[in-house]
DNA sequence: CTCTTATTTCGTTTATTTCCTAAATACCGA
DNA sequence: TCGGTATTTAGGAAATAAACGAAATAAGAG
């Protein structure tokens, strides 16, 4: 989940995510919207995808990127509960709650 | 808006917000439940002030910080909703904003 | 296999962030 | 005013992030 919001950290990185959330889009067609090298582009996605806030398709040469809106979602849940531990904790055994107190 | 989501990005200060979730509390309440110097909180302070997430007052020789709510769920609308203009407050109905295509 | 298109990786440079210690500032009570 | 507590500012080292051009990789067409 801290992956999450370093990736949303960047202004770049958001308008991806604002430009995939109309439609899936190939890197080059991204890339397209930016004024920055296709290589600083793809370290932005490689960003994003370590957050899980996309996921990709390959489609010919073309690599298909779409928003994973769930992650985003759940990015909101946090800073609207803070909680931060929504993620995968399968083995949560509590011994007094970490929530409130 | 986007000092926000800088803001977010650090684990300690996202922690901090947590804390003052439960109430308000001094810049040394604060800092003592961080292995951090005290200076360095003071920078994470600084930092969440700057993006208007919190806000102080002073009582005595102590410094009180409170959270700003609804500037996080502003943050959170802005993830739900990737608008980023929310910026021009009273009046916003803004259809289509400074993005280019 | 070779050529073209799409995208990423590599290596490097520059900018920013994070953290620290030491010193400064602000307030209060005696 | 002096002394103590609370907090911030200053200055700097180390780590991390962002950007670029050049080269590498992957897939499809011929």
């Amino acid at each position: 989940m801290s992956d999450a919001f370093d990736a949303l950290a960047h202004p770049v990185r958001r308008q991806i995510l604002k430009l995939l959330r109309k439609r899936p889009m190939s890197a080059g067609e991204i890339a397209d919207r930016f004024d920055l090298a296709k290589p600083t582009l793809s370290g932005h996605f490689a960003v994003l995808k370590a957050a899980d806030l996309v996921w990709t398709e390959r489609k010919g040469t073309s690599i298909i990127y779409h928003l994973n809106m769930s992650v985003l979602e759940e990015a909101a849940a946090v800073l609207l509960n803070l909680t931060e531990a929504v993620k995968p904790k399968p083995n949560r055994m509590q011994k007094w709650s970490t929530a409130r107190r």
